[in-house]
DNA sequence: ATAGTTGCAAACTTTTTGCAGTGCC
DNA sequence: GGCACTGCAAAAAGTTTGCAACTAT
């Protein structure tokens, strides 16, 4: 059994829990992909594989999944969560093309640095953080320089701001 | 007016669009709010303030007011959008208490920096970002060291993971 | 045998949308 | 007077919950 597996094991029997076919499946499945699925996307890649669980058992164990620290859920501000594995695998930061929806992973350890002083200096202890830049990957530069539509994608409150104000890249969230 | 009813005004006649009773009551009071208003905190004060505009006016509006770069919205993983005034203000981020909500406002030149700095070494074109440090204030690690349970709030996921993993801080988003 | 689990459907929450009536410019 | 705007109610979308029927242990 893969360590995720064991590790998982290990946490539903701390909690008195059991670990049925539903679970295993999920698990495995969601190990098994390069990342960043939604809740849907599992369901519909079990039943391709055979198997079969209910939406609301999807999101039930997602849920352990994440509590246990095996994965992470990342909200990239269209509304629907995203699970990513994260075991075996450093931390990293994400950046988020606004034309495409792609998806483009970044580590600074300058970055976390800075943010752990931050934390500090405010007297504030940091358990976990989130950083997301939106913007456009170099494939939607090129192809819409000239001032195409953005598409439709995050933001809390429909799509991306249309005039971005002045300043810095402005902390405009999910 | 106030600068921002200004540029209000001046954004809608840009678009063709009118300035409404209803426009003018939200954007006053949410000018008025020291921050981190919801739309059903609006909508409340307006009714408090003998003013009254439906919910869907109250995010429309809101919408109008982010897109005209007056108004920034954030998620802090709650699952409502929080909106804040940011004409005449520094760009920030944001540390959120997962003990009580409370947000905490901070600024580092040096890790916008980095983070342009990442996006170009990505061949990424940034429009905004979002970073957000998820922990205790002082207060609430005072209030709760021994292990009290956290309160419900952020994540996309429902609660705060009961388990932090290892490692570093690691970016459990929303 | 005994709890924990699952599936299903109903419930929820926040935000969006359709539409008929209303009010800026 | 035209066209944008508002309110209301219905619709969406994603996630959660209640419950009776299962099933690990």
């Amino acid at each position: 059994m893969s360590r995720a597996g064991a590790e998982f094991e290990a946490f539903l029997r701390r909690r008195g829990l059991r670990m049925t076919r539903q679970r295993r499946a999920i698990l495995e499945e969601i190990l098994g992909s390069r990342s960043h699925l939604t809740a849907d996307h599992l369901e519909e890649r079990l039943r391709r594989a055979g198997e079969r669980a209910a939406k609301a058992t999807v999101y039930r164990t997602l849920a352990m999944l994440v509590e246990g620290g095996l994965l992470e859920a990342h909200d990239f501000g269209g509304g629907t969560t995203y699970y990513e594995p994260i075991l075996d695998r450093d931390h990293h930061d994400h950046m988020v093309c606004i034309g495409c929806g792609r998806i483009t992973e970044f580590r600074s350890p300058a970055i976390e640095e800075l943010q752990d002083e931050q934390a500090r200096s405010h007297r504030f202890t940091p358990v976990t953080h989130s950083l997301k830049i939106f913007g456009y990957c170099a494939r939607c530069v090129r192809r819409r320089s000239p001032g195409t539509p953005p598409r439709r994608l995050p933001g809390p409150a429909g799509p991306v701001p249309a005039s971005q104000p002045s300043g810095p890249i402005r902390g405009r969230p999910r």
